[in-house]
DNA sequence: CGTCCCTTCAAG
DNA sequence: CTTGAAGGGACG
């Protein structure tokens, strides 16, 4: 036991269908002939430390696509959430709480870097060097068609554009 | 409680 | 070497 995340467990959620969502990407290019995401997207296999080792070692979470896409399309338009709104996207991405709200301020973090290392550039080349290239806020480039048509699936933000912001705890 | 920030530590 | 999720401390 141990885990710290939401004590109301994982239950696998009271919605029975926002379990999957757009299950696709792929171009698949690279290295990667055949990308296994099959029915359940995420990949999720973390948390275990089992076997050798007891000493609790960080595992790095490689989320999967279809939650980074979620994600990063809320941090576009608000970079903080309340609480609650964090607790809801946790449970449809299938993840936990504090997953969710590390990966915000991650992301937070991340961006006031590039801003940082490319906005306060002074009037000056851009062209600084090869390397130092590092990411640019590369959001919306999957997808080619439509996608989000989920308007009957997810009740959350489908709703009103923007609707009350609860400040309280 | 959450956020900020650094740092750790694992994968590419 | 870089990316990126977490751990932990500091601050409100």
């Amino acid at each position: 036991m141990s885990s710290a995340e939401t004590p109301h467990a994982e239950t696998v959620s009271p919605l029975p269908s926002s379990v999957d969502l757009l299950v696709q990407d792929s171009p698949d290019s690279s290295t990667s002939p055949k990308m296994k995401l099959p029915p359940t997207s995420a990949e999720e296999r973390m948390g275990r430390k089992e076997d050798t080792a007891q000493g609790k070692k960080q595992i790095r979470t490689v989320f999967s696509q279809t939650q980074l896409y979620v994600l990063n399309d809320r941090f576009q338009r608000q970079k903080y959430l309340s609480p609650q709104l964090m607790q809801e996207l946790s449970n449809i991405l299938n993840l936990s709480y504090k997953q969710v709200k590390t990966w915000f301020q991650n992301q937070r973090m991340k961006c006031k870097r590039w801003q940082k290392n490319h906005w306060p550039k002074e009037s000056k080349s851009v062209t600084q060097n090869s390397t130092a290239a590092t990411e640019y806020p590369a959001f919306y480039s999957y997808h080619q068609g439509h996608l989000m048509n989920t308007s009957a699936n997810l009740p959350i933000w489908s709703n009103q554009t923007s609707n009350n912001l609860n400040w309280s705890n």
